[in-house]
RNA sequence: GGCCCUGUGGCGGAAUUGGUAGACGCGCCGGAUUCAAAAUCCGGUUCCCUUGCGGGAGUGCCGGUUCGAUUCCGGCCGGGGCUACCA
């Protein structure tokens, strides 16, 4: 393969894909081709990918989402629409951070390089994004106005201080949302998380999380599994807050427990109580009983490794304490403290039904209390229903239960809540999963929070004319902490209230804030507020957001309560309280792995192919060849962009990207495939050269067009027709498949001079110039320069298909014998249904098989399809 | 454990949502061109039986609804994702 070796003439019969790219590049940037200016004339269409961090280097990744993103902003733009497509950086985060202290690089600088190389790289791609929008949002001019949205929310309540247990990364030293723990571990790190007390600064998400719940129903054109991952998250439940009353005791003062329930129809199958190790009442306990807190610490350690939350083996510390049964009073439960009661949901206490709870079951089975069914599947005897190893879960009839004997499950949680509430012993409650987002970190390439800490006057917001509050430059990355609090000068300042010394917050904001609003920036990137009204009016919302499903929780959550704060701040109308019309997860970008004899990974330009497999280039030990999975570079199995690039081009990468999978599915590179799309645009290049000396420029067809000019036609109108519902559909593969068939069908007719052939050679190539020209836009403007337009495919109008080209004067109807396809016959596409049977009956196969009998039935679909039962 | 997605040729994947299963591409086989190769072009390519005509089977497995099921329903098996003691 010598793809890189081409003439440079453009008219040639080799096609150089670099020398064309770069050239079209400069049109485009010379023309302002992609310039997004407010226009209230046209509609306009907001694209946007999720904006990339700049680790340095482009990733294959990267290729296939702003590929995508490439070929909607491309379309929509040839539809007539007035199309945003902007650019920016998620730059602040860690791993700036890390270069700091292993290069010794200041993070501004290791930042602004890679967003440098990886611009560069990006800018080959030929994407058709309006650069003059661009940030980053490490720069003061964006992380200045995110101070004063920040300002605004705090005054209007939905950022607060308060003093938690957070999770503690000792390793980055820092601390991390909840979010961000994964099995205890720290997301980033991997290292155990320990809980630390600190004041944190937080939103209160959960306030907003019955609108955040209720408002997914209408994300309709968001993808199901991201919407169902979002319920899930707010994860809301219904159920029934009480107190139970605490038998008279020596060991504290408190008269009631608090706990919180779905199963109140279980309630007179309880057989414990059961509060959390951070409960108050089990922190006052630890003073008075023996053995309590060592159990609790035990806990609290044990709590957040990840072997431990997956084996669960449910323990338990019986404090001696009773409570009375709320419809019993000589009904005593024990209350124990027990590790898997979370404190920070409901009340941090529950009442245990052993029947009807998996960890329930298991905890009395540990330290032997009743176990009572009350709720008798319908299907089984009461009297001999008996929970063994499994604790029953599913519907039935109370049983064993006093007043509720006989009800269902619904029933039976009626009658309770409704006497609980007559006797004010408990209310109905709504809980949800979700936590208040906490975004403080003691970090310094970040946001800085802007507040200043005065003695007299506690927390003041820095006034709005000080921002922004900026990152110091002279920072020392060789301790371990948070460089801005250890900073000599930088956090001292005077009360902007009172005026007395006091310091400035040192923590800056978690990276999930920069991006949750970057979208709304895009819209006026320059503006000396956070928003300009009119351009956020006008471009807002995103009509296509396009990223990886792994944000399907965390971004796009926050950003949906973030558009609300900013709505409420007076900076977002509040039509773009939902500000993702659509959204779409893209696939990931995987490769196969290679391994050497001694088990090392290996890179795909380390190896080369011989017969049967691969060899180690440099030594020839064979290779193992293993799955294909998603590319990383601990694996090796990475394809660098800018080779691929470099070899084949932009166009080939991004074709290749965009045909046989679909985009919401992964992708395996492999280079045969990037070669196949290699291979295509060349052969389309070599028709394109052929049709262009043959060409008609005529702008209406001739008359009497002979049979194949008129087949060609239809071929190029229904894939006009095709092309567009695939495009709008997300469905790339298919309009690659399509544009495919139509090169074929000109492939076919190759030197025919047939009677107006020229003209429909001529449309189906202009065709095939602006159709592929969302996915490989400098070949497009290439082949219709070509082909002797004056003007460019970027400022062409996407082709309309003629109706009457799309329709055939026959169509074949298969025709089934018993649901076995038999035969076929040809009839007008309005035949009538006694019509296409007559001609069915008098078919040659379904003759052979009546063998002169009747049939049972004939079922005729018309336009469809025949089916004879016989 | 819970919730969700998914299973179609040698491979990636199509199938207008109940109507010709395998579009299109990759790979492979055969042929043309070439001194030869690359590139290109033409033909073939789900499997089994048959020289051919033709016939049979077939969308993870078992069953159901239907004139007709890749599509709908029930059960099982495999692969993947999210979540994880949420009371």
């Amino acid at each position: 393969m010598s793809a890189s070796t081409s003439s440079s003439d453009a008219g040639s019969a080799r096609y150089n894909a670099r020398e064309v790219e770069q050239r079209w590049q400069s049109t485009w940037d010379e023309r302002g081709c992609f310039t997004a200016v407010r226009d209230t004339t046209r509609p306009k269409y907001y694209v946007l990918e999720m904006f990339p961090y700049p680790s340095g280097r482009v990733h294959i990744g990267h290729v296939r989402n702003y590929a995508m993103g490439d070929v909607i902003a491309r379309y929509k733009r040839a539809r007539g629409f007035n199309v945003l497509h902007p650019w920016g950086w998620d730059a602040f985060g860690l791993p700036a951070e890390n270069a700091a202290i292993e290069r010794g690089e200041h993070p501004a600088k290791w930042t602004y390089q890679n967003i440098d190389a990886m611009r560069a790289q990006l800018k080959k791609m030929g994407l058709s994004v309006d650069w003059s929008r661009e940030f980053a949002t490490c720069d003061p001019e964006y992380y200045a106005q995110q101070q004063r949205l920040f300002l605004d929310m705090m005054a209007a309540g939905f950022v607060y201080q308060k003093s938690s247990m957070v999770n503690w990364d000792p390793v980055d030293n820092t601390v991390l949302a909840n979010e961000q723990v994964i099995d205890g571990k720290g997301w980033r790190s991997g290292a155990e998380v320990e809980r630390r007390e600190l004041t944190q600064w937080f939103c209160r998400i959960t306030d907003m999380a019955e609108e955040l719940l209720t408002a997914i129903d209408d994300l309709d054109k968001w993808p199901d599994n991201v919407r169902l991952m979002q319920r899930n998250w707010i994860g809301k439940s219904t159920g029934l807050s009480f107190d139970f009353e605490i038998a008279p005791n020596d060991l504290t003062d408190e008269t009631s427990l608090n706990v919180y329930t779905t199963r109140h129809d279980t309630l007179f199958g309880a057989s414990f109580c059961a509060i959390s190790v951070d409960h108050p009442l089990a922190k006052t306990l630890e003073d008075e009983i023996d053995g309590l807190a060592a159990f609790s610490a035990e806990c609290r350690k044990i709590g957040t490794s990840e072997e431990a939350v997956e084996k669960a083996e449910k323990r338990g510390f019986d404090t001696g304490l009773k409570v009375r049964h709320p419809f019993d009073p000589d009904w005593l439960l024990p209350v124990y403290v027990a590790n898997f009661v979370l404190m920070d949901y409901g009340s941090g206490a529950i009442f245990g039904c052993p029947a009807h709870d998996q960890r329930d079951l298991d905890f009395a089975r540990k330290y032997s209390l009743d176990v009572v069914p009350v709720v008798c599947p319908t299907d089984q005897n009461a009297d001999s229903f008996a929970i063994e190893a499994e604790a029953y879960v599913g519907p039935g009839r109370i049983i064993n239960s006093r007043f509720l004997d006989g009800m269902d499950i619904e029933d039976a949680k009626a009658e309770i809540a409704k006497r609980m509430a007559a006797a004010g012993q408990g209310s109905p409650k709504v809980n949800y999963r979700l936590r208040d987002w906490g975004f403080s970190r003691q970090r310094y390439w970040g946001c800085p929070i802007p507040v200043i800490h005065c003695k007299t006057c506690g927390p003041v917001p820095a006034p709005i004319e000080s921002l922004p509050v900026k990152l110091p430059e002279d920072v020392d990355f060789n301790t371990p902490g948070n460089p801005l609090d250890r900073h000599p000068t930088w956090k001292h300042v005077a009360c902007p209230v009172c005026g007395a010394a006091a310091v400035r917050e040192t923590d800056t904001m978690d990276t999930f804030a920069d991006s949750s609003w970057y979208y709304a920036r895009f819209t006026a990137p320059r503006c000396e507020e956070p928003t300009d009204a009119d351009e956020v009016g006008y471009w807002m919302n995103v009509d296509q957001y396009i990223g990886g499903v792994e944000h399907a929780i965390l971004h796009l959550l926050y950003s949906r309560f973030w558009a609300r704060a900013m709505h409420r701040t007076g900076w977002l109308p509040e039509t773009a309280i939902e500000p993702f019309d659509a959204l779409f997860t893209q696939g990931m970008v995987c490769h196969e792995t290679y391994k050497s004899p001694d088990g090392k990974w290996l890179s795909p330009d380390e190896i080369k192919p011989v017969e049967g497999g691969y060899v180690v280039t440099e030594t020839g030990a064979p290779v193992t060849v293993g799955p294909s999975i998603k590319m990383s570079k601990s694996k090796k199995n990475v394809v660098d962009p800018e080779d691929i690039i470099a070899q084949y081009g932009a166009d080939t990468a991004r074709w290749f990207m965009l045909s046989d999978s679909p985009p919401e599915r992964d992708v395996e590179w492999t280079t045969a495939g990037a070669e196949g799309a290699w291979r295509f645009i060349q052969k389309m290049w070599r028709l394109v050269n052929e049709g262009a000396a043959e060409c008609s420029h005529a702008t209406m067809p001739p008359s009497n067009l002979s049979d194949d000019a008129l087949s060609l036609r239809k071929i190029t109108h229904k894939a006009i027709d095709g092309v567009t519902s695939d495009i709008e559909g997300f469905a790339f593969n298919k309009a690659v498949a399509r544009i495919y068939e139509l090169v074929n069908a000109v492939s076919r007719v190759s030197g025919s001079t047939a009677h107006g052939m020229d003209f429909a050679r001529r449309e189906a190539l202009e065709t095939l110039a602006i159709m592929s020209s969302p996915m490989i836009p400098h070949f497009a403007e290439e082949a219709w320069a070509r082909l002797g337009s004056e003007t460019i495919v970027s400022e062409t109008p996407w082709p309309v298909a003629d109706e009457s080209l799309l329709k055939d004067d026959l169509i074949v109807l298969p025709i089934q014998v018993n649901g076995k396809r038999r035969s076929e016959i040809s009839v007008a596409p309005d035949a009538s249904k006694t019509d296409i049977e007559a001609l069915a009956m008098a078919d040659d196969a379904v003759q052979r098989v009546l063998a002169g009998g009747p049939p049972k039935k004939v079922i005729v679909v018309p336009g469809r399809i025949v089916n004879v039962v016989v």
